[in-house]
DNA sequence: CCTCCACAGGAAGCGCAGGAGT
DNA sequence: ACTCCTGCGCTTCCTGTGGAGG
């Protein structure tokens, strides 16, 4: 008898390695990134040579390459080293695991020790342990990716640079990454000048450089000929245009790919891709809905509401606009829902707050009111379809 | 011109959870 | 195990702002 998975393991796919293009996947190959590559690559070679590297902070806007340009840089670092016994050693550390002093430094402290386990010591005992490592002539270089996540930071950072002043061979050196730059002004002086030692910004991608990255990805992770140019454009522009975000644009042809394989096409071409939009769009904003906190979601919920209530408003020059709502309904709105469902209710001023936050995660656009409205307010509207807002936080309120 | 409206957003402070110090 | 401390989410209070209306 056939298996169920049978037919769908011996299936005729277009994909080659369909792993190659999901957002995990660290490329051999980074393009437009060659100066960066090198400016990281000249600051980490003091290693080489004994010395303390500078400590680098990089910034950028997700998917920028931030990630992939620093891990292909420590792995060329790290094969060099061990290749001429030179004692370097690295960490890659994701803060968004491991968001707090403690657990970044038991997690490098299990990376040095493999065969040891410090969870249960105190941090000043893992600490030591660590700087142990680096007395004995190691130069040791931690990727902390994410760092904006940690809670104490001052603490963490100063507690790794001071520990130099006291190392006579050795040292440790950090690499920040984050695609928060506000956060940096947030730090202690101190802690900000010693980590940001470097800076590097990555800018986003444009249309024609998300075009090659594409075309260089599905050369690797398609079979050939089954990617349409066609499909490669329009991903490269819809990310372009929406962010300049490489992530999103794998993932464009990522689905655009699964879209043809399931129905049993050759080729993938941009109609597939305008279709995979809907589902990555999705995927984005579930992503942002689901991490919001409950009363954050409210909000936006009765946004989402209300945009589908009220008509269209009038503006002085003539023209409707839709979904166009003040601050001060949606808060009275807001207030009606959280009461009925028995939840505590905000204040008007952190409902301000979330307003914002909501706008800096493009979930909805704000304007200041001009003329034409009494008092001075906001003029709110979702960034995305409100029915799909709307089933999306009752299905995620229910559940 | 003044006053009112309907908010925006800064400052201070409060309660709580969880980590550090002892 | 116990207090102490600190960051976080939030409230309270307050000052600022720009247009409407008298």
């Amino acid at each position: 008898m056939d298996n169920i998975f049978e037919k769908e393991f011996t299936r005729d796919t277009i994909f080659l390695d369909r792993n190659l293009i999901t957002p995990h996947y660290t490329p051999k190959v980074l393009p437009f990134r060659d100066a960066h590559i090198k400016q990281v690559t000249g600051i980490l070679a003091n290693t080489l040579k004994g010395q303390k590297a500078d400590n680098i902070f990089i910034y950028g806007k997700t998917g920028t390459g931030k990630t992939s340009v620093t891990k292909h840089v420590m792995e060329q670092l790290l094969n060099f080293a061990s290749g001429k016994n030179i004692p370097v050693l690295g960490n890659y550390v994701n803060c968004r695991n491991h968001n707090s002093k403690y657990r970044v430094l038991i997690k490098i402290a299990k990376d040095i020790y493999p065969e040891e386990n410090f969870l249960g010591f105190s941090a000043a005992f893992v600490y030591e342990k660590i700087v142990d490592f680096a007395r004995k002539g190691k130069q040791l270089v931690f990727v902390l990716d994410e760092i904006d996540k940690v809670k104490d930071l001052d603490e963490l950072i100063y507690g790794l640079t001071r520990s130099n002043d006291e190392l006579q061979t050795g040292g440790i050196s950090i690499i920040g990454i984050s695609n928060n730059l506000m956060f940096k002004d947030r730090l202690d002086p101190r802690t900000k000048s010693s980590l940001c030692e470097q800076e590097l910004v990555f800018p986003p991608y444009n249309a024609s450089e998300l075009t090659e990255i594409l075309q260089q990805r599905s050369t690797i992770a398609f079979k050939p000929g089954t990617v349409d140019v066609s499909a490669i454009n329009v991903a490269a522009a819809i990310a372009a245009q929406e962010s300049g975000d490489a992530r999103t644009a794998v993932m464009l042809l990522l689905r655009a790919g699964e879209i043809a394989d399931t129905k049993d096409s050759k080729i993938v071409n941009d109609v597939d891709v305008k279709k995979a939009k809907k589902i990555v769009e999705e995927e984005i904003i579930f992503n942002m809905v689901s991490t919001l906190p409950e009363q954050q979601q409210l909000v936006l919920y009765a946004i989402a509401k209300l945009s589908l209530e009220k008509k269209p408003m009038q503006k002085i020059t003539g023209e409707t606009e839709e979904g166009i709502l003040f601050s001060g309904e949606i808060y009275d709105e807001y207030c009606k829902i959280s009461k009925g469902l028995k939840e505590t209710t905000i204040s008007a001023r952190w409902y301000r707050q979330y307003i914002n936050e909501l706008e800096m995660y493009g979930l909805i656009y704000s304007t200041t009111s001009g003329k034409g409205f009494k008092g001075q307010t906001r003029l709110i509207k979702l960034g995305f379809e409100a029915h799909k807002i709307k089933n999306l936080i009752e299905r995620e309120l229910a559940g």
